[in-house]
Order: C-alpha cells, then structure tokens, then sequence
DNA sequence: GCAGAATCTGACCGATCGGTCAAGGTACGT
DNA sequence: ACGTACCTTGACCGATCGGTCAGATTCTGC
C-alpha cells in the first residue's frame, strides 16, 4: 500500500464526526444543528453518522462525556485538596487549562445547560458545575460570592468562543496570551481579597 | 360591561405573545423554539402568532428590539460623557439596571448572537455590544482588558438567567441583593486598580 | 479467492417545521 | 340591520427533522 503509507490508522470516522458535530453543536445548538448539517459538514451522509452514533443525543454524549470526566476529576482533586488560598491557585490554573483545553464542549454545556436538562449527559454536566460552585463558595457564603463565581465560570466560558464579537478582527486571540490573563482575572474573582495577583 | 370592567384595555395579545417568546428564546434558544410552542404557551394558535407578527423572525425582532434601542442610548451616552473613573462608575451603574431589566433580551442576543448572525436584529446587537467594548477598552488595550470586559459582560448576563444552576435552590437572587453585588463585581472587573470599591 | 465483518449510502417513514390562505367570529359605528 | 375593521382559527403547503432499513461497497483474515 504505497500511497497511504504516510499513517497506519488514517482518521478515525467517529473522531471526525464528533469534533465537527461539537463544533456545530457549540456555536449553532444543539437543537439548531441537524444530524444533515454534520453529515455535510464532516463529508459523510446522514445515514453514517447514525452509523456511528446511535442517535443524536448519543453523538452529544459522546463529544463532551470526555470533557465533563476531566471536570469531575478536576472537582474531585479540590474537594480532596482543601480551600486555602494555595489550593485554589493551583485549581484556578488547572482549571483554565481545561477551559483552554475543553472550550468547545464547555461552552455546550454552559450555555445550553438549560434547554438540555433532559439529557443524561447534561445533567452529569451540570452537577458538576454545581459542586465546583458549591465548592468554592462556602455553605453560607453571601450572594456576592456567588455571583462571583458564576460571572467568572460563565464569562470565561464564554470568551473562549464567543468572544472574537468584542474585539477587533484582527487582534485574535492567542492561547499564550489567553492562558495568563484568564488566570489573573479568575484569580481576581475568586481569591480571597488578600490574595490578589498584581494587576 | 360590567365583567371586565376593571380595566380599560386589557393585555394586548402581541404584547403577551412578545413576553412568552422571549421566555422561550432566552431560555430553549431562538432556533429551538417553534411557533407552536409559543402559541401554546400564550393560549393562541400558531396562525394567530403569525397574524400579530410577520414571521418568526420579526417576533424575534420586535422582542429584543427596544432592549437593543435601550442598550444604544447606553453606549451613545457613554461615548458622550468621556471614559473617566466617575464616567465609567455611572455607566456600571446604568449597564446594570439595563441588564436586570432587560435579562431575557440579554441573554438571547449575548447567548445567541453567534448562530443568529443572518438577523438583521442581532447584528444590531452585536454591533452595540462591540461598541461597548471599544469604548471600554482604549484602542489598544492589552488583551487582558478585552477579556476582563468579556467576562463582565457574559459573566453578568448568563448570571441573571442561567445561574440559579450554581446555587442552591432554595437561595433564589433577588434583584434587591443581585444590584449591588454585580455592581461590586463590574466594578472590579471594568475600574482601573485604584478605583476599585470596597470588599 | 472468498467469507464475513465493517462501513457507507439512498430510499423511505411519520412528525414537525415556518408559513399561506380563506372562512368565520366579535365588537362597534351608523 | 349592516358594513367593517380587528382578531382567531383549521386546513393545507413544501421542506426538513430524527431515525429505520435493506442493499451496495470496502476491508480483512484465511
């Protein structure tokens, strides 16, 4: 087989219609995107994609179940790890980096949590969120608190798709220059006032 | 007439169908809500949705139109007033109570704004939201100041919709309480360091 | 070369989509 | 009583939805 030497397992066909479904699914909806549009979009018909996915939900399930066991494996480490100022330096910076690494099913998951409550995978999402929320914020902390962590969670959700609209074109964002200053601004949000990076 | 004498006029049918469409927009998404559902929901049929508004698209506009108008006046009044601390104190002041007052239309266009673009009306948004932006930040502020603003905003606005998935349920926001604590928050976020009010 | 598994696809299904249309109500001025 | 302006509706349209299925094609081990 000379000509396709250069790779002993080309692309798998499932990888190649999860990625582009997540992105579909991420800037379109979930429930705006048609299994068509990814057939077209991923060069296969409708009828293979249902091929590999047993329907359309499970092919959303299988593009972002990853993305939430790294979440809850993430939570996990804090919630084992304590909430002193240290620990949640280190949990902010692991957690942009799943953001970074994670932002097309984050950004699913976070703005379509809830017209997708009736899905499994959803669900599993959104209980972890809650249980970062709930563990950041102590029991009886004040609504401020609160509504620290969801403007930081969701903003930075945001921003890592959704931005480009709020700068110019052509100043895009770079992964090098996002990392850090998501980090300083979370960090802003989410430490305690004394624990402030300099600005 | 005696029934219903209590009132001169009563609601207004495409008044009550702009409000339970944008209930559904802001929370099912625009693309997932059909006029069936919207017609149920108000108690008309789907052909009396249609007579009040042209199509689908036009409900969208007439809904999120005068939010977006609002949101203008905002921009231009800034733009007008200069970009002093004070100036931008008054404008935290007054982009929250536009955005507690107008948190549906928000979150539609700021959730949606990516997959809408072909809408006449979104483009407005869009095109407000950048304006926003680029009076926020001075032209060639660093990337971190373009996501601090992205965070603020997204941040802000999913809070007001979707962020009763980070609480606990039995702790609903009141508007009385969410006021000053997202001031507090814009405020660290949007103010330079010096200004930045008290935690 | 050949059997069999894996993959891909077009035809097809019932349901629902946004939208059109003509017919019927209902209230009110005359 | 009549016209008329406003409102509501069911029937209907072509298109598309998610999903099924049987057959064609390709790949693989023997």
């Amino acid at each position: 087989m000379p000509t396709d030497a250069q790779a002993t397992s080309r692309v798998r066909p499932a990888d190649e219609l999860r990625q582009v479904a997540l992105e579909l699914f991420s800037t379109v909806g979930f429930a705006a995107t048609s299994l068509q549009q990814i057939a077209d979009h991923a060069g296969y018909s409708k009828s293979s994609v249902l091929y590999h996915f047993a329907s359309k939900e499970a092919l959303l399930e299988s593009a972002i179940g990853p993305a939430i066991d790294d979440l809850e494996a993430l939570l996990g480490d804090f919630v084992a790890g304590g909430r002193s100022a240290e620990a949640r330096t280190v949990f902010i910076e692991r957690f942009v980096d799943f953001l970074l690494g994670n932002r097309l099913a984050v950004h699913t998951f976070v703005n379509q949590g809830q017209s997708l409550l009736s899905i499994p995978v959803i669900q599993r999402a959104n209980t972890a969120i809650r249980g970062i929320a709930d563990s950041i914020c102590a029991d009886d902390a004040p609504v401020i608190e609160n509504i620290r962590f969801g403007v930081a969670l969701a903003g930075a959700a945001y921003m890592l798709v959704a931005g480009a609209n709020f700068v110019d074109d052509d100043r895009k964002f770079d992964d090098v220059e996002v990392r850090p200053a998501l980090i300083s601004v979370l960090s802003e949000l989410l430490l305690p006032a004394d624990g402030r990076s300099t600005r």
